[in-house]
DNA sequence: GTTTTTACATACATGCATGTATGTATGCAA
DNA sequence: TTGCATACATACATGCATGTATGTAAAAAC
């Protein structure tokens, strides 16, 4: 067959890419074959093993992919809100959440991270990827909550480390939820309202205190053993 | 073969049970094979395709296994705690993280469903089943936090769908970046101040109002459109 | 213009997982 | 005690996915 030029090559690459996407999401990754993926595009198994090792290398390169325009839109917010911490912390939870219900890769590929891939040894590689990302995302997320704090923007008690994990947790937590069913809710209106909420519950509190105590304040009382977090008093007026 | 008396048939099926999440917990569902399984109990697959129709039959009665005792631990707290709605969503929360932790077989369970499994096609009636479980638990919630803003603990404008979704979405969130890394923050702890945390956010606030603006708030007021639960100031004197 | 490398297609060998059919010895019921 | 259903083991047939080896024509390097 005619070889094709370097930038058709790069093409057909990039198509072999689209098709697993789709099939991935579609099938999930263990139940489809290299051959339906390059069959889909009109093409052989030889052309997806020239181009990638084999499954879970194309798996790789399609987090790969879709990596760098997620950084990107995050670093858009950086500049955006040079001066207000709190404000980008909740502008990339707002954005990660409309990505996902408006763009399609990005919802594929969290489609296939959360639901269509078996974290099993053969992704390993994937799978260390995938924590670096976190890894990388948890830490901008506990220097914008550090910042937040010596701001005053929220309670200086707060453990920035566990805000973060909660806010990353909250987040994924809706998108599993929504990508499992998304007639269920709206990822993009709830989400926020579930996100303000959240942050709601961290922001700082005037000066105002109060001791009035439903039951279920009372109960948790004797119920929890940490002091810090727990005692914040938010106020979050918020929205027009 | 010695044909096996009734119960002691019986205890082989719980037997191929146990071997099936021992061996997805560890490889992936589609990764391991029916003959795996019947190995590691010195059994062959005839016994496996006696007791189950397919390998998603068999996934299927894992977690009609697992459901049961789930149940009722959190029957029991409906019981404990009668008059206090709040309580019962924060010892809710709390008991299912404590489970994840302790119980093995939960801990598994939970494994298999969120990092073992692909939710594709073949595993339809499994995914029919999990989406019943979780939306009777958004029900159960759902009704918890009716009752809390029928008695005043949380903020009567908070919509309780929500509330709900975003306490669900937080735990599952949790649970899913601890069990892809366990080691990365302790579950039990960690968990439950971000639920304390997610909680404050919409407990009921005292008449105490102030007009201080935070940047981040001031722009949150622009950003957002929603009034109703973001604007809940929160107080949560909680823990000794 | 020749050589080399590229970008695939084709062909081949292998193994494994599945489902089913069949065998079989025993528990159990009548 | 007979007969049937049970609780498996064994055997068989099939298909499919994988990896690799080889072929090939054109692009690119020289």
């Amino acid at each position: 067959m005619a070889r094709k030029t370097k930038a058709e090559a790069q093409e057909t690459r990039n198509h072999i890419l689209d098709a697993a996407e789709a099939m991935f999401c579609a099938r999930g990754v263990a139940r489809t074959s290299l051959h339906e993926i390059a069959d889909r595009i009109e093409l052989t198994r030889g052309a997806v093993y020239w181009h990638f090792r084999d499954k879970y290398d194309l798996l790789l390169a399609l987090w790969e992919r879709a990596m760098l325009p997620i950084d990107r839109a995050f670093d858009e917010i950086d500049t955006e809100f040079a001066d207000d911490p709190l404000a980008r912390i909740r502008q990339k939870g707002t954005r990660v959440l409309h990505r996902i219900v408006h763009d399609a890769r990005t919802r594929n590929l969290l489609s296939i991270l959360l639901l269509r891939c078996e974290m099993v040894d053969e992704v390993a590689a994937a799978r260390e990827h995938i924590l670096g990302c976190r890894e990388e995302c948890l830490g901008k997320m506990r220097s914008e909550f550090t910042q937040a704090v010596a701001l005053g923007q929220i309670k200086a008690k707060i453990d920035v480390e566990h805000a973060a994990i909660g806010l990353h947790a909250l987040v994924d937590g809706l998108a599993y939820h929504w990508l499992l069913d998304p007639r269920r809710f709206d990822l993009e209106r709830v989400g926020r309202l579930v996100l303000d909420g959240y942050l709601a519950g961290i922001v700082q509190a005037p000066a105002a205190k109060v001791a009035r105590r439903t039951a279920a304040t009372a109960r948790m009382k004797t119920a929890s053993k940490i002091p810090g977090k727990a005692r914040v008093r938010t106020r979050a007026r918020a929205l027009k």
